[in-house]
DNA sequence: AATGTGGATTAGAGCGCTCTAATATGAGTG
DNA sequence: CACTCATATTAGAGCGCTCTAATCCACATT
């Protein structure tokens, strides 16, 4: 930066200021500067920026699991989003596991992130509300009551219940959940599931076997489900990953798909969509909830909100055919 | 850490030295500090660590796309690789174009990560050496002969023949491709498709079409091939997804799969492998390459080597059942 | 000619740490 | 008991930038 400011003959200060391009410097200045910067190839050095002006223009995005292509799609709207508003974004990987999502936090705060955007998170919110102190945080993907951080997700309650009414429509009373363990928005499904079940006076054929999110966690429950004695004829699955992997699982098994059981998913990914796949499945917003991390966030450093807010998606049913009648026995 | 160096009564070298557990510091004293650092709370401020120190202990990655499954296996070799290592890895999303990943690399630099892998990259090799200069990079799943970067992949030539092999071992003739167009490994796999058949005394049906390496891709150059007059009986799509993508578009037109077409990917990512899909391709040891890169990453950094070094790993063709004879006319 | 005004420029302190070189400490030695 | 030598500790400069407050200057106003 000394060099630059030598060969341009000027201060430090203005070659600071050129290379933030502040206001109020003249364009005979500006050329100088940016004609010396450029001879000498010379490049900001972020870190010294952001250690002496206490902002990184950074925010941190945890995913709970690379693998899950509905984080991909969040991730497009959080991109647009911030490459809008001239902030970068960095990926940390929480590597399906608390302790994983926990150090990618822990790094995106030592790198000083202006704020986080965590999605599919499995950590308390205890944690996230103390973590919050240090920076601000969105949830993705979550329902949280709390009255410190923001959260952008889906009415998950509300996307269950479409699955129940859709299946129940088609004549099913044995409709099985394959929950997704300690992921998030795992509860609210459950129990918009359980209260669905209930409207419809199948209380008593709730069932619920325990899952992970992934493929084969799904494949794993399915295979369960499906040597049950009282097996169901429809599997509502979490997420489409471990739908994917109850279709497998099922498949296993030499069932027909829907013809012996139906299964539907939940979240609308690209592999919910596939031809080979034509997953049922409950549509999330993944690209409006990117977004709307991202305004909840410059918001909070905007400094024009200090309240929570939570921005409530809503959810649609996408028929394909891996729904169908159940078997008449 | 001037509070922390005053409550526990030692100087912030002192505490410097502690917070980086360095040798040479008494147990005494670091009791001491340590009891003071957790009263106060304290972070140490990686910003500032590395500004004074010169190194970030943090690995750059930019991947090509985030929604291609290949690259998040490729993330599980890198994360465990720098977990052991003792470095942080951050991701950079390249949304699957040039800019994209020019973006991304150049955050990387300016937080002055300690080197770069990038994955899947569209950026010219010319570019690529130019960046080296400021931080070392490992570029992986494509070949090169630089004599400036490392790279770390999969023996693409060996890989494209192994799958026309195995479709002239079916009896097929008519084998088509779906290149990647601007990706990573497209111009090795395409030309070991062409050296293959004209191996196999094929050459008249050599027959090359552009895809993406995306799904969308995919599914449009199936629906172009299954059009032309002499369409083919196998096609060889450039990797998993836009082998699915072919998947779906063959599908869409009412063809059978393998009965009509066969079909082979290239990647063996958890797309190809699962039940549904039962995706016959090429296997690349993901995890193997992702902990290359690191190996090759760390040796630079730790001044061991200036030279550039190329690991090539083998693949291996994975036979599920989008794969058989051609269908007898 | 004196005064005011506002934009352009700069000096210099400080961000929070690391690192070098110097100094303190203390056990072991002849 | 002075003298090593290895280990433990510290002072203080410096990393590369931003930011505040001060200064400068050209031009308009009285």
């Amino acid at each position: 930066m000394q060099q630059v400011a030598e060969l341009a003959g000027v201060s430090t200060a203005l070659v600071s200021l050129v290379m933030r391009d502040a206001p109020n410097v003249s364009d005979y200045r500006r050329q100088l500067v940016l004609a010396a910067a450029d001879e000498l190839g010379y490049r900001p050095n972020v870190l010294a920026r952001n250690l002496a002006s206490r902002r990184t223009h950074t925010i941190g995005v945890v995913l709970n699991d690379l693998h899950n292509p509905f984080f991909a799609e969040i991730v497009d709207g959080l991109q647009a989003a911030a490459n809008d508003n001239e902030y970068r974004i960095l990926i940390g990987n929480g590597s399906h596991s608390q302790l994983g999502e926990e150090r990618s936090v822990e790094t995106f705060l030592q790198f000083r992130a202006d704020g986080l955007v965590i999605a599919g998170s499995m950590l308390s919110d205890d944690l996230l509300e103390r973590t919050s102190r240090t920076a601000p945080i969105v949830v993705v993907g979550r329902t949280s009551t709390s009255e410190v951080f923001d959260t952008a997700n889906t009415d998950d309650p509300v996307g269950a219940r479409l699955v129940v009414d859709h299946l129940v429509a088609l004549g099913h009373e044995r409709i099985a959940h394959i929950d997704g363990g300690r992921g998030a928005g795992v509860i609210e499904r459950r129990h918009g599931y359980r209260t669905a079940m209930s409207a419809h006076g199948l209380g008593e054929h709730i069932h619920v076997v325990r899952g992970d999110f992934s493929e084969a966690g799904g494949r794993k429950a399915a295979h369960a489900l499906m040597q049950h004695d009282r097996r169901p004829t429809a599997i509502f699955a979490g997420n489409d990953l471990s739908a994917v992997g109850a279709l497998d699982g099922v498949g296993d098994l030499g069932f027909d798909i829907p013809g012996d059981v139906s299964i539907v998913g939940y979240d609308n990914t690209a592999l919910a969509a596939m031809h080979h796949v034509a997953l049922t499945t409950i549509n999330q917003p993944a690209e409006e909830l990117g977004r709307a991390a991202i305004d909840l966030l410059l918001e909070r450093l905007d400094g024009n909100r200090t309240k929570a807010t939570h921005h409530v998606a809503e959810p649609a049913l996408i028929c394909r055919s891996t729904s169908g009648p159940p078997p008449s026995h």
